[in-house]
DNA sequence: ATAATTTGGTTTATAATATAAACTTGTTTA
DNA sequence: TAAACAAGTTTATATTATAAACCAAATTAT
């Protein structure tokens, strides 16, 4: 009836990154940081996990002197993303 | 940026339990249970804090003996999921 | 010079949540 | 009358999310 729902992205942080990703290049933390309004501790294990699950490729370089981390989406977070919005949409629209 | 997501509502049990109610008068526990694959135990848990929250409203009486619950959405809860799925689109276009 | 503040994060403690296993109450069948 | 089944509920455990606390280095203020 229902499909499985990524339980990766199935979470609202972690698909707000997604989903900021998808549509750029790259983006580096900061830029995330604005765009979700979230903490950076939360922020910071939010893309972890999305690394570890290899949908991000997280780059950390220096940048002014300071640390500077970009996130990139992968092709198999791309992918991921695609099917999670495919399978959501059964369950939005009243017709099951 | 992105709106906040009902977190009674983004839970992917709770959310196929309100989907399949919104295109019914009314579902009882077996119905739920077979479409949604669920075992008994969580379907009852997601039933009673969807209850709690007046999204449902649910009916306990006697059917050739036995105890037969039945579901049904209330308007604050077609209400929330009306705003679920708009508030859920913005994170699935990528174009943000 | 050095103390205080800021930048750009990470770690980790706590709270909240989801889930299935175990249980319950009553009914039917063997 | 014992075993199996129906229709759920309770609760123990594991997982997860989140923010507070922390850290190292850089900058600014005194």
């Amino acid at each position: 009836m229902f499909k499985a729902l990524d339980p990766l992205l199935h979470q609202q942080l972690r698909l707000s990154i997604v989903s900021l990703l998808a549509s750029v290049e790259s983006a580096d933390f900061n830029f995330l940081l604005e765009k979700t309004e979230a903490t950076k501790g939360n922020l910071s294990v939010q893309i972890s996990k999305l690394k570890d699950a290899e949908y991000l490729e997280v780059n950390k370089s220096f940048k002014n002197n300071y640390p500077h981390t970009t996130c990139k989406l992968t092709q198999k977070g791309r992918k991921a993303f695609e099917a999670y919005v495919e399978a959501i949409q059964e369950y939005l629209k009243p017709n099951n």
